[in-house]
DNA sequence: TTTATTTACCGCCAGA
DNA sequence: GCTCTGGCGGTAAATA
């Protein structure tokens, strides 16, 4: 609940008009929070959702306990309207509940995945990823996965811009994508030899350069390791691959350029490290399903709407 | 969009 | 015997 509230309903005089309108609502105005250490009241009921563009369901407080009927019945008329649903941590069991998530996987908490599947048997529980962004239904695991589906959630609506000044309020350093894994898991190689100091010096020296050629035998140099021990590092640690780290980097690099320059596409390439125009294309499409020039034109004025 | 080339990934193995 | 590392080679993916 802190998560969308931090990030979706907290009033920002940098941007005019403001990005959301933000409510909170529950059944007969009242929530218990945090497996009911406290409860929160609230000045909406469930009919705040009739006209919300997004439903957020945060985490359940018990998920073996049965669902709030009202609740149920709140997201499906809001799926059924178009509005977008997203889930924190236990609100799977909720979209689950309400049969939203029949025909889309759904992200959830490690801890209550078994469960899930066990409750329903016919949905696709993803248990290794932070978050899962299916368009009309984004689901996320723990509250840190939570936070970074809210900011793909802004970077989806208003554009890297906007999303990137939200993640600098939050002190929130890294966005993870999606696809990452919800275990982080500190490498012994790193514990036992510092290593990882190495890794993150390597890291940040390719985000200060990535104009250069950075090829992964490059990366693995300056982290002071061998290829096959970096590719083992980057799984275990961050759940993908140095290229697709990488190409992430730069991706992100060339959306802020894209957004707030008006350099053209060859030079964005080169700021960025691709060393074509074509190639930037094929990975700003992958990323944003635009073309760097559409991506531009739809997300150029920084006032967002909305 | 297609094609050829380069590079990355990953499983396996041997050595420390 | 266990863990970690680095190299090799086949396959897949990326890139020009």
């Amino acid at each position: 609940m802190s998560v969308a509230a931090e990030v979706f309903g907290l009033h920002r005089p940098e941007f005019d008009p403001q990005p959301y309108t933000f409510t909170i609502c529950a059944p007969d105005g009242e929530a218990a929070m945090r497996d009911g250490v406290f409860r929160l009241s609230c000045d909406a009921d469930l009919r705040a959702t009739r006209r919300a563009d997004t439903v957020i369901v945060p985490n359940r407080p018990d998920p073996l306990a049965p669902a709030d009927p009202r609740v149920l019945q709140a997201i499906r008329s809001a799926h059924r309207r178009g509005a977008r649903l997203v889930s924190f941590c236990t609100g799977a069991f909720n979209l689950a509940a309400a049969g939203v998530v029949d025909e889309v996987s759904v992200a959830c908490h490690w801890r209550w995945a078994d469960e899930l599947r066990r409750q329903y048997p016919h949905i696709d529980v993803r248990s290794d990823v932070l978050y899962v962004d299916n368009g009309s239904v984004a689901s996320s695991a723990g509250s840190a996965a939570a936070l970074d589906l809210c900011l793909h959630l802004v970077q989806r609506d208003h554009g890297v811009i906007v999303a990137q000044s939200v993640s600098r309020r939050l002190v929130f350093a890294v966005h993870r994508d999606g696809g990452q894994r919800q275990f982080i898991e500190r490498p012994r190689l790193a514990q036992s030899m510092g290593s990882s100091d190495g890794l993150a010096m390597a890291l940040s020296w390719a985000e200060a350069h990535l104009d250069l050629e950075i090829s992964v035998a490059t990366l693995a140099s300056r982290a002071a390791m061998s290829v096959s021990s970096l590719h083992r590092v980057f799984h275990t640690s961050m759940g993908t691959t140095p290229l697709r780290w990488l190409q992430r980097a730069r991706v992100t690099a060339a959306l802020e350029l894209l957004q707030s320059t008006d350099l053209d596409l060859a030079t964005v390439a080169r700021h960025c490290g691709f060393r074509t125009v074509a190639t930037l294309r094929t990975y700003v499409s992958q990323e944003t399903g635009l073309t760097p020039s559409a991506f531009r034109s739809r997300w150029r004025d920084p006032v967002p709407a909305g």
